[in-house]
DNA sequence: TTGCTAATTGTGTGCGCACACAATAGCCGT
DNA sequence: ACGGCTATTGTGTGCGCACACAATTAGCAA
């Protein structure tokens, strides 16, 4: 029924011991043996059994993890997402070791991917939030044939295996189509940054983009949009009087986009200044945004699939280093539109991952 | 490092014979003597090595699929899923076998249903499609002690596994919801049932009952709900001449809500009619829906995971026989809103399933 | 031919577990 | 005390593979 390595060095007149040589390409084998042994191979459709040989080789596979302190809602999230596939994969021997960083801290960015490179990980997943700290640690990690996989920041490095994060770009798209969706007048889109550093937020500014080119293209209904930084948000009154300055500054407005996961704080103030007429499209399924989303103060939120991604990230090192399969260099996680009628699948999220392994 | 059976022998001072009794329950054993082997499993925390264990084992599991005919689109994603997830779990050693039913054939839905329970297999993945048929053949099951689990069609049967499929009454407040955001003057909107057979279409009257119900409260616009079910959809020429009618005798329809598949054809006596105006809210990513919606003839496909549906089939399946670990009864699909900017995630629909094992 | 090294090939063991089978202990009646 | 049970416990083998190591063969110089 199966073909194992007995029957093909049966067949092949060669001990297994020779067809072993031959399957992991250890050398010393003649060449026309060799030859044999392949196309017996080829004949009887070999499989090499993962089964039989996670147990034989009884390898273990440590897999580095450097992202942010998951404290943040986002890199929990991610850090789920990793932790998930690690006990998907258990079985084989994978193994993952987190290594949290500062998000405000290269210092100690490059600090934890020095001790990486100590331990010798057989892979690393990493965000490379800084670029100059993340193309040394990555340059060491391909002198030392550890393939990398990069999530969260898309940047152009040929040695990596892959990235797999967010398109921004596209989010920003297809926010912009909801409003516009939404939006039937004459009227103002109010897209909102919520954001303390506006340098580090590239993700923040493609989004923009995005919204901007959206209804460039899209001018058949009248709307103008009007972008606006906001780094003072923690304090409530403070954000009350800032968002009812600006609905005084645009009296048009009739939707607003909030371009990370701060929607609620938005919809907060919306509430208290008794507006809740306006459209409102945000981001990630956190408890605060979804109590607004179930309220019907937020239309819409924009899933990006944060658990995913951590998840992908190790399947991918899983792929690529144990089974020998080809991976995507690029692969960007799907951007799940979320209202009250199918927020409850997204929220469990238990279904999008594989439960079995 | 890890605790393997002889470990927990040793600590409990008997022979592994013993323990892999305790383990499976076999029986003959002292109950001091396992009693005190437990204890030193849970002090250990032993968790059985999945790997070794198949291989020991070797057995085969043989799920029957009783699905129908994959010429339909549908059911082909369905199958897809299903053989996905074969594949996936193939290294434990399961194995999938199909019998295909004829959608208006219940008597050859028995005969394949007693066919199953001739080749006696480990379990069964069915569409309960035919009631009384159904629930013949999953009596017989659970006399035979073959788990069932339900797909497609929810019916009410404790023997069952579980059921894993789509929730019609939520797709259809879904599809309520995203018609209600983008109509904002007072208007009709069109709810059509294409299809042949109006006794057979439990599914379309659910989301026609969720439809109605969202806007029942949801009165805020003064949007009136009709509702039509056409049966000759076959023959374009006589679909734009009912549609032209419908459309002359409700004048102020904005929007349309096509409740299966057929969206393209609705849509494409509106693109000779030259209503390009009129919104529109589908099911399913089919590529003639795919193609609409990328020309923005389509606002918004509903996408209800067939793919995933089968998939979960198995991977249910795997998880109670396999696994052992306990599934939940009822289990319903994403729904997925699906416009432009991301329908090529989930055409692709390749990230959502695990690659691995 | 012999002796020697290098190249090539073959063999044995264990990964952790399941299961068939062998062995032993416990019990009863005589 | 002993045979004849049954209840309980222990042992050995193989699943398919990887890898260390043993064995064999080829090649070549003397």
């Amino acid at each position: 029924m199966t073909v194992r390595i007995k029957d093909i060095a049966a067949k092949a007149g060669v001990s297994t011991g020779t067809v072993d040589r031959v399957i992991h390409k250890r050398g010393n084998v003649r060449a026309d043996v060799q030859a044999k042994v392949e196309r017996v191979m080829r004949e009887l459709g070999y499989k090499r059994n993962l089964i039989a040989s996670a147990l034989a080789t009884n390898r273990k596979w440590q897999i580095a993890c450097l992202i942010f302190d998951p404290s943040d809602n986002y890199w929990r999230q991610i850090k789920e997402g990793i932790d998930r596939a690690q006990e998907a994969t258990a079985h084989y021997g994978v193994r993952v070791r987190h290594y949290f960083a500062d998000r405000f801290s290269p210092v100690m960015f490059a600090r934890h991917a020095a001790r990486i490179l100590e331990d010798r990980p057989d892979a690393v997943l990493m965000a490379p939030s800084f670029l100059r700290e993340s193309l040394d640690f990555i340059k060491s990690c391909a002198q030392l044939n550890i393939p990398v996989v990069l999530i969260n920041s898309e940047i152009e490095v040929p040695e990596a295996l892959c990235y797999i994060g967010q398109n921004s770009y596209q989010s920003g798209q297809l926010a912009a189509r909801l409003l516009h969706f939404g939006i039937n007048q004459e009227a103002t889109a109010l897209l909102l940054n919520l954001e303390a550093d506006t340098q580090n937020s590239q993700h923040l500014r493609e989004k923009e983009r995005g919204f901007r080119d959206y209804f460039a293209k899209n001018y058949d209904k009248e709307i103008k949009i009007v972008s606006e930084n906001i780094t003072n948000f923690d304090d409530h009154e403070q954000l009350c009087y800032t968002i009812k300055g600006l609905l005084n500054t645009y009296p048009d407005v009739a939707g607003l986009f909030i371009t990370n996961s701060r929607a609620f704080k938005v919809v907060g103030c919306l509430d208290r200044l008794k507006r809740n007429d306006l459209l409102v499209v945000g981001f990630d399924l956190i408890p605060e945004n979804l109590e607004y989303l179930r309220a019907n103060n937020i239309d819409f939120l924009i899933n990006q699939n944060p658990v995913k991604q951590g998840y992908l990230g190790i399947m991918n090192i899983v792929n690529h280093s144990l089974l020998n399969k080809e991976v995507m260099p690029l692969q960007y996680l799907p951007l799940d539109i979320v209202v009250i009628e199918n927020c409850d699948y997204y929220e469990q999220n238990s279904y999008a991952l594989p439960t079995v392994v």
